[in-house]
DNA sequence: CTCAAGAGATGACATCGTCAACTGAAACTC
DNA sequence: GAGTTTCAGTTGACGATGTCATCTCTTGAG
């Protein structure tokens, strides 16, 4: 037996997956209500029983994902037997692999919406400061702020071009994503050292 | 006396620029066919004697963008009396500006258009071609690719997290975009000289 | 059993991008 | 210079979209 409150918990899951899907696989043009609506199986006034407007649905897909980069960031931290540049590089993978692999949704997570141009940047937040907490295990507090600043910059600069594609152009001789990354955290990690 | 040619030329130029004011001003969504030809004195149907749909406007705005970026990039490279490094954290300055003052323009002139992706791309070759260049001068060709694309990455990063207003979080302690920068260039400048 | 509450459906409206048809003036031909 | 062509710009129309108001119907409380 569902009850209703669950059944309307049950539709906005939904409405929030096909949002995300649609995204996924068409891009943010592909995102209509209307779609979204007869993905999830209800019609195009539902999605206005769960969220204030499409914006603030757009804005429910982007949290969701940063929820659940924070939840990686946050295991990551965890994990034992991996040194701090490890755990510094894996962190900064995980997120240019949501470029690499969902670029629209990428975008989504770092845009800011008109409505509420803070509310995706609360969301980063607990991602933002799981690695933070990792880069000051290598750097120490000091110039943590810094140094997670920059390589959070570098590597959201890095999803991005590879995102749009730009990476690929032989003008920088076939270098991928990983090879960026492992030339900043070994910058970084000889910073560290030798502070 | 203008001739008909001159008076097409004129009007396209007003189109490209009300489009860009409406996207400084008012975010992409602002910039409707119809608000664009009303700025430019002219109806909502004359954009399409000038180019082919809407995303096409929008690429040529762009694409003029980095137009004039290119040009700053290779006056940048020919000025005497600068250091490599000086022009590198110039040209990645010249690049976070646009971030910083204009984020609109920012975003569309990395985002690549659903009908030609590679429209935009092709349209920052110069650009990235000149700052390649200096930045060979101080790493030498051979690692050159690998760190242009790296700086240009990173750089892209710093501007887009300043763009969506990210920086200004009192957890990165209050840290710019110039800090990051300079933080960036000293790090390659290092490396260049040690190798 | 009664009834308020709320999820969902539906009709309507303004706005948007786009196309087809039309207008008028400049530019070309003879 | 008259006739014709070309083409920038206008206008009307259409489908799609976000959003609101209204309606229906099931659920859960009293």
């Amino acid at each position: 037996m569902i009850s209703r409150a669950e059944s309307a918990a049950a539709t906005r899951r939904a409405l929030l997956d096909a949002a995300a899907e649609l995204l996924d696989s068409g891009g943010l043009d592909a995102v209509t209500l209307r779609a979204v609506g007869a993905r999830a199986g209800v019609t195009r006034g539902a999605p206005y029983r769960h969220f204030l407007d499409k914006e603030s649905l757009l804005i429910a897909v982007g949290t969701r994902a940063w929820d659940t980069l924070g939840d990686r960031m946050q295991a990551l931290r965890a994990e034992p037997g991996l040194s701090a540049a490890e755990k510094i590089r894996g962190g900064l993978l995980a997120l240019i692999d949501v470029g690499r692999f969902q670029p629209h949704l990428y975008k989504l997570m770092f845009s800011n919406p008109p409505g509420d141009p803070t509310a995706l940047a609360r969301a980063a937040q607990r991602s933002q400061t799981e690695f933070l907490a990792v880069v000051a295990d290598l750097v120490g507090e000091q110039e943590a702020r810094r140094y997670a600043a920059l390589l959070i910059s570098s590597a959201n600069g890095i999803a991005g071009l590879q995102a749009s594609g730009q990476l690929a152009d032989p003008k920088w001789g076939g270098v991928s994503a990983e090879d960026l990354t492992d030339t900043l955290v070994d910058m970084i990690a000889g910073k560290g050292r030798h502070a």
